[in-house]
DNA sequence: CTTGAACCTCTAGCGGCTAGAGGATGTATC
DNA sequence: GATACATCCTCTAGCCGCTAGAGGTTCAAG
């Protein structure tokens, strides 16, 4: 029988963040003692462990829950969890280009401020004109 | 004179952002018209572009803030919009990093799963295991 | 003068937590 | 059995950077 603290050390998940995943729905709501507090076992480690992992390779809570609907129904086909996979792959990717452009451009600009006044800052300058970047580059929802 | 529509269309940025911006101080109080609306000036579109600019590299609001300050104040050094675009390089190669090592983990799941049932699916069970993970990978916070 | 697109304010919500208040419980030691 | 104190509990509110929607007003063209 596991404390949530015990849990939370395991797993490199914070308490709050374990109670925040029962309230949602993707724990299950625990045993508790008599005087109220929860008490996991290892199915439960083994689910924050695998929704912890799932959330270092950069899936959202919802990929998470379908995931783990999936795990839980081993007779299913596959091809599901896959797509998933290969969604996040791609998400990845396109992340990866977008950050890619933006170091150019950041390097770019670090590159040419030469330390004067801010009056003629390379770097200011950049930002205030957009014209001036070699590459596209389109942040913001990343 | 501008109406906020137009700033959207020409920066690209929604209505309700640039309000939203008005809101928090990053961009000033516009001018109204007798019935209370927004009247912009051409000092104002490029506030918002360099604002728009700098969020597409990432920056925070913060930084942002930060910079608008500087670019305001043309005779001082300009070493800390340099510091700052610096370390907004520095996350961005971070960033990159972490991604680089997702990829790599993403790509052998996906590549390993052989489409049969989730019992055996390479996917999930790679997800189960961390320890079947040949790099380290710390997403999560990115 | 009428239409209707664009504007206004206000509130609430997104994802994924995180922090803190204020109090109860569990366990180790005496 | 008493005491100390780490850990637990619930609840509310906040973080970032927007975004959406309700319900109402204003502006410009025809």
């Amino acid at each position: 029988m596991l404390t949530i603290g015990t849990l939370s050390k395991k797993t490199g998940t914070k308490v709050q963040t374990i109670r925040y995943y029962e309230q949602i729905g993707l724990m299950p709501e625990p045993g508790r003692t008599e005087g109220g507090q929860r008490r996991y076992d290892n199915a439960q480690l083994d689910r924050l462990s695998f929704i912890r992992h799932s959330r270092q390779l950069g899936f959202s809570l919802d990929a998470i829950r379908e995931l783990l609907d999936l795990s839980d129904h081993p007779n299913r086909p596959c091809n599901e969890a896959d797509a998933i996979a290969r969604r996040q792959l791609k998400q990845v990717e396109q992340r990866m280009a977008r950050l890619k452009a933006l170091r150019t451009e950041l390097k770019r600009m670090v590159h040419e401020c030469s330390g004067g006044r801010t009056g003629d800052c390379k770097v200011l300058e950049v930002l205030r004109d957009h014209s001036e970047c070699l590459t596209e580059h389109e942040e913001i929802g990343a």
